[in-house]
RNA sequence: GGCUCUGUAGCUCAGUUGGUAGAGCGAACGACUGAAAAUCGUUAGGUCACCGGAUCGAUGCCGGUCGGAGCCA
């Protein structure tokens, strides 16, 4: 048997963490190891479970899973970083035999850790002050920069997205090179991979989500979030962008009604599995699953047998 | 029952001193190389409640009808 790796991607709220389970669980039976690696963001914060839809340790049902529960809410998270992680340990796993299960649909760490994503240069000092500029002369004057010092890039940034400009000059500035600010048409493979991805309509998704977020509530993403607040939740830059925690943290300052938090999240979440959607289109390697199709399972079991030569 | 306000995009609301209308949110689609649960772009949606009148011309003015809100009785 082999140990080639497996990622299940799509939107929030389609089922990929089960998936994930039942994929490690074919394995196993077939004589094999596997083991789950989250590429979920949030997920990776300890203390916030509710409001990222951690599977608890019972529900893990004893399949080990890595980088859950690996950053403090005060600690930032990129993409960079994660690559750096979760390539070396995907590698061990495989020299032990392990086939590693990417699991989670934070679309900028997957894609840094399945394709060839190799990040430029960042510099903390220079993306300080820039995106003080651009706080301050706004995203146009910041693209008038860019055009500058490569105008190529910036004919392939629009001129309204300041983020993107800021990060393109922050790249030129340090590296002295141009900055293809364009993904590749095609994904260039880090290894070998099978993409399974997991959605369903549309429809049924918002659904889905909108049930998911009142559960959240009635489990207590509340009272999670409260407790979150002393060990500096506000202060995280990117913990504290969580769907869910800041309208949970609104609600508590009592700037919001607790009916208003919870349709914000609602709307935010669903908006977020259509950028999600948007992202995985275009990657033309996953094998799309309906999670409506009562066999989704057991196709997915096939891609599996099929690429481990199970 | 009387008086006042009100009815414009799926929702909340601007607006036109009369020349057939906009925003935000939502929707559909897209971009994306160290915050990506981020940051942005494009497009589609309106017989301006209904009927009638004056006007070259009405969503806007006049009259009525039907909804909604408030105050008085």
């Amino acid at each position: 048997m082999q140990n080639k790796l497996i990622a299940v991607v799509g939107p929030t709220g389609a089922g990929k963490s089960d998936l994930g389970l039942a994929i490690v669980d074919q394995i196993i039976s077939a004589g094999g190891k596997a083991e789950i690696v989250n590429s979920d963001s949030m997920q990776f914060y300890r203390g916030m479970d509710i409001g990222t839809a951690k599977l608890s340790l019972q529900e893990r049902r004893g399949i080990k899973h890595h980088l859950i529960d690996w950053l403090e809410i005060t600690d930032e998270s990129s993409a960079a970083e994660f690559q750096a992680v979760a390539r070396p340990l995907i590698q061990k796993l495989q020299e032990q035999g392990i086939t590693p299960v990417l699991v989670g649909g934070s679309m900028l760490y997957v894609a840094a850790v399945l394709n060839n994503f190799e990040f430029p240069a960042r510099d903390e000092t220079l993306r300080a002050q820039l995106e003080a500029e651009l706080e301050e002369h706004g995203p146009h004057e910041m693209h008038r920069r860019l055009k500058a010092l490569d105008p190529v890039a910036a004919s392939r940034i629009i001129p309204e997205n300041g983020r993107r400009s800021v990060r393109a000059i922050e790249i030129v500035t340090l590296t002295g090179e141009p900055f293809a600010a364009t993904l590749p048409d095609e994904p260039d493979d880090w290894q070998p991979v099978l993409e399974i991805g997991v959605n369903g309509s549309r429809e049924d998704l918002v659904l889905r989500l909108e049930k998911r977020v009142h559960r959240m509530w009635d489990l207590g993403l509340v009272e999670e979030a409260r407790s979150l607040i002393p060990m500096g939740i506000r202060d995280g830059k990117t913990s504290s962008r969580a769907i869910g925690y800041s309208q949970a943290m609104a609600q508590i300052d009592g700037v919001m009604t607790q009916d208003a938090a919870i349709a914000d999240t609602v709307r935010l979440t669903q908006k977020y599995a259509r950028r999600q959607m948007s992202w995985f289109r275009r990657d033309n390697r996953i094998q799309w699953l309906d999670y409506q199709d009562h066999e989704m399972n057991s196709k997915a079991a096939h891609l599996v047998s099929a690429w481990l030569g199970l």
